[in-house]
DNA sequence: CCGTATCCGGGCCGATACTG
DNA sequence: CAGTATCGGCCCGGATACGG
């Protein structure tokens, strides 16, 4: 990164941050780790939790939190094949700030929806 | 959407979170929304805090962050314009969850680059 | 200074088919 | 059951040019 020095010499640190957040935001990680965080389960059980997810989907975005160490991935090497998924102690301690974030969404998803009828409404045509 | 009740009732809800944390993931707005908590900003001063962002993007982030009632805009037709951004108060709710997900990362850096190191060697090649 | 408009390349992600 | 492989659309986001 050819970051030149913007305005405060904490920048390299808000990148860094920056990009463990943006694994957060990816659409699928906080529900994985939501549903985790209640106990360990299998892979299709994921799937079904979540609903919506393509296989290829859950397959990479629970390879990018066991990367992270997030995530454990144990295999059971029976037939038929059994693999478990559980949060490490460190996704636990994520889950807790990103519990508070979900809560804080719950809680203001009104507010949100009525700002943005409110925005779409006075953006006329 | 055509969620089609996977599992739990409160599939819903968790939708509409996840739409939610997806605005706060989107790579850009967190760092808007950190560098408007001390202070409301310009344009220009919030383009060069941010350093690499393009002026397309950082339009985009301010409106999509307006339209969410979580920043005001406020425009003082001069000659040239000068354009006020600031966090609402639905916005400085918000800001503190945030807060406290980018000190999780933060602290939590050295052990994620630790586990991506480590996962990265042990898939060999 | 503060935007909008347009172009366009890369990567995200779903669909599908195939393995152990 | 739990994946990998491949293809293809589409949208994100940077670069550039232009307008109030």
């Amino acid at each position: 990164m050819d970051v030149t020095e913007p305005v405060f010499e904490h920048r390299a640190e808000c990148a860094k941050v920056s990009r463990v957040l943006s694994r957060i935001g990816d659409k699928w990680s906080v529900l994985v780790i939501m549903l985790l965080r209640r106990q360990p389960q299998r892979f299709n059980e994921l799937k079904r939790g979540i609903g919506n997810i393509s296989q290829r989907m859950l397959t990479l975005t629970l390879r990018n939190l066991e990367r992270d160490g997030l995530v454990s991935r144990t295999v059971t090497p029976s037939i038929p094949p059994r693999v478990d998924y559980a949060l490490t102690q460190l996704g636990h301690s994520l889950a807790e700030p990103v519990q508070a974030l979900g809560a804080w969404a719950f809680d203001h998803l009104d507010l949100i929806d009525a700002a943005q009828t409110r925005y779409d409404a006075s953006a006329d045509r």
